[in-house]
This record gives C-alpha cells, sequence and structure tokens, in this order.
DNA sequence: AAATTTTTAGACATGATTGTCTAACTCGTC
DNA sequence: GACGAGTTAGACAATCATGTCTAAAAATTT
C-alpha cells in the first residue's frame, strides 16, 4: 500500500523512466512490425527491459497497443501545435514565410517521429480497434485542421490572402505541402533538407496562385 | 505430363478460377490482418478451397504475398489506365470535364478496390519486401504519373491551361482531389456519389484557379 | 541495516500456425 | 466404366508467441 504522499515520490523515477522506454520500444515495434507480427520479447529486448516488467507495467499485449496509440497521440498533437504556433501571422512577405512554415510543418509532422507511427498504425490496425483511432481523428487531424484554417483566415482577413473557405484552404495547403513526400514517406527514405525546401516552395507556389491576394482580375462580384 | 494441346485447355478451366479465387481471398485477408495475421487456413476458406490447394498452387505464404501483390499491381494498373483514358482531351467546358473526370479518378482509383489494397499493403510491409513494392512504386504511381502529366501537357499546349511543369501538375491534382478523402479512405467509411462530386469540384476549382487559362492578367509573353 | 517493492531470468503450460503427408474423392476424358 | 490430374479432409510434427509463475537479485524507503 502507497503511503499516499507526493505523486512523483522517488519509487516513480526508474519506474516511469521504464515505462517510457517501453512505450517507445513498443511503438518502434508494433510500427515495424504491425500488431498482430510484433513480438513481446523483442519489445522487452528493446527495452532493456525483462518481459515481465513489459507485463507487470501494461497487462497485455493489447493495453500495450493502446497504450501505445494514447500516448503517440498526445505527442504528436503537442508537436503539431508547436509547429503551428510558428504560423506567420503578419508577413512582410507572404510567399517566404509561408514556405518556412511549410517547411517546419513537412519537417516535423511528416517525417519525422510519431506522426508517421501513427498513420501507419491507423492505417494497419484501424479495423481492429476503430474506437482507439477514432479519438486520433477527432483530436489529432481534426484540431489541427481547424486550427491551421483559423491561422489562415486570420491571414486573409488581414488582406494577405484571399480565402473563401478557411477549411477547405488548410486541407488543400496540407495536402500541397505533402505532395512529393508520400513515397518516400512510404518507403522511409530519407528526405534531404533541399528537397524538403524545394517541395515547400513548390507546394506554397500553387497555393497562392489560387488563393493570393494580386491574383489577377478581381473577382466578379463576390459580396454584391 | 500435359499433353501439350491448348494452353487453355479444360482441365485448366477450374484451375485458373481456383487460382484466382484464391488471390482474391489471399488479396483480402492479407490487406484486413496483415502479413504476419494472415491466416493460411482463413484464406482457404474464404476462397472455398482447402488449404492443400492453396499450398499447391503457390507453395508458401511468401511467395503467395508476392502473387498477391504481383496480381493486384497488374489489376490496379490496367484500372488506372482505362480511367485515363477518359480525360478529357479537347474540352468545351474545362472545369465541369475535368470535375467529371476526377469524379472517376477518385471513384475507381482510390475508394474501390485494388488501389486501396495496394497502398495499405504498402505501407504495412513495405519495409519487408522491398524489392516487391519497389516495382510496383516504378510501374503504378510512376507510369500513371507521367501519364497525367502528359495528358494535362496537351491540354496545355492546345491553350486549356497555363502550366509550367506538367508532372507538378499532374501530382497536385491528384492530391487535391484526394484532399477529403483520405480519412474516409483510412477508415473504410462509404463515400457517398456526392461527396465525392463536391469534393472533385472543390479540388478542380482551386486547380484551375492555380492553372486555369483565363487567370487573371496574361502571362507575360508565351510564344509571341 | 532491515524491510518492502520492483525487477529479473527462466521455466512452463497453452494455444495457434505453418507446412507436409496420406488416403479418399471428384470430375472430365478415353 | 476405368484412368489420371487435381482436390479434399484431416492427422501430424515443428515452431513460435502469449501470458503465468517462481525464486533470486536489485533498488528504495524507513
Amino acid at each position: 500500500m502507497k503511503l499516499g504522499n507526493a505523486p512523483d515520490s522517488l519509487p516513480t523515477r526508474g519506474h516511469a523512466a521504464k515505462r517510457r522506454s517501453i512505450i517507445d520500444a513498443a511503438a518502434a515495434v508494433f510500427c515495424r512490425e504491425g500488431f498482430a507480427g510484433a513480438n513481446i520479447d523483442l519489445v522487452a529486448a528493446e527495452a532493456g527491459v525483462s518481459r515481465q516488467t513489459v507485463y507487470n507495467h501494461h497487462g497485455d499485449k493489447e493495453r500495450l497497443f493502446a497504450a501505445v496509440v494514447q500516448e503517440m497521440t498526445e505527442r504528436s498533437n503537442a508537436h503539431a501545435f508547436d509547429v503551428l504556433s510558428t504560423f506567420p501571422d503578419d508577413p512582410a512577405d507572404v510567399e517566404s514565410e509561408l514556405t518556412a512554415f511549410a517547411v517546419r510543418l513537412s519537417a516535423s509532422l511528416m517525417c519525422r517521429g510519431e506522426g508517421g507511427f501513427l498513420r501507419k498504425l491507423v492505417e494497419a490496425e484501424g479495423d481492429r480497434h476503430p474506437e482507439l483511432f477514432e479519438v486520433w481523428r477527432r483530436e489529432g487531424p481534426g484540431r489541427i485542421w481547424s486550427a491551421l484554417a483559423a491561422r489562415f483566415a486570420r491571414l486573409a482577413y488581414a488582406g494577405h490572402l484571399d480565402i473563401e473557405d478557411p477549411d477547405l484552404a488548410a486541407r488543400q495547403f496540407l495536402a500541397l505541402v505533402n505532395v512529393d513526400l508520400k513515397l518516400p514517406l512510404l518507403f522511409r527514405e530519407p528526405v534531404s533538407e533541399e528537397t524538403l525546401q524545394a517541395n515547400a516552395a513548390r507546394a506554397v507556389r500553387t497555393f497562392l496562385r489560387a488563393y493570393g491576394r494580386d491574383r489577377g482580375p478581381p473577382p466578379p462580384a463576390r459580396e454584391a
């Protein structure tokens, strides 16, 4: 029986560290091998922990998987909102600042880390655990999209862009940014910084041709 | 020993039919459960065939998987080029005809059938069978993209579009068409005809704002 | 330093799956 | 009606993974 003192008392130190390394290792293994192919012994070995400890912490392969998905969702979201907070709010040069933002976005959201994990896991195991990934869908892409949409709306209101439907614009922006990243990502190929930069530049150029302020003759009659 | 008569002699009739149904069943099971989770007994049952027959035909789980990937790649490609052949070559109304094409494209390429199978299999098992999916990558997306790019180039040459880089335009077109299909596809949700239509319309509108001929001031000097 | 909790290594039972083998069966052909 | 290729059901060994258990070791708290 715990004596009920501070929540982060000392015993949790090594405990929490092990828990984290188990989650990390499990994420890697689940992602590499899929749920069915994942081997608990391998997870334990990769986490530098005995198998029994894995069971002590998470009780079950199923529950371990759930813990991994939840943890990754949280990390991924935190990361995403960090990047989102660097969205250019009052840019001197829309194109260059939006491009720089797109680079940050693609670098951290898609290529590295949790984002890819989750996408793959959803794709592979979504059928078997619908409720888990339903949460991800609502809390993940949904919130990011609308946050990004709000940023675009502000940019449009400030006169830097010409956007009817900010939600649509946000989704299309993300789609354009990802155009040339899909295949390398699928094959786990490293994406060089230059590639990222060039790709972002292409995406933003097209995006601005569609949504830029100085896009030819003013639309015939928008509000009258 | 076969008597060496017609290649499609009668004995092969049931044979070929079984082979096909095995491939189909295996595709479904591999796609649902992943390679590790796929159960040969289940494949046999779903194909209406005994397990031994599966082994007679393909010898191995590994080779069965390879056969499935190859077959699906071929079917998917054939289908894709069928749809590609309906690309509007000399449209009276670019927007409406391009939208109709986008509907056909998203309906057959992404939602139904082999395309989704392959994407998921590549995502899930690409690490384990790189050489298999390398072929898919070259023969699948690569060829489709360049074929679509050629069509766009023709459309631009005929004066209906204003495109610098047709390959890029083709990839961006596909990305825009898929914007709102990703999530429903991921979750295997049915996509209604109206949704498809509306989505295609949005995609094409944005695409044409970026690449349309009458997009504001005529580009400085294209051909004189 | 003693006590308590966590971790470890390994054995263990259980169940599932792969791939082989054999004997019986079906079907179209001669 | 018999032949032969292909098919079937089921038994079978071998492998492997999950999850439990136990006794010993390590780390922490009092």
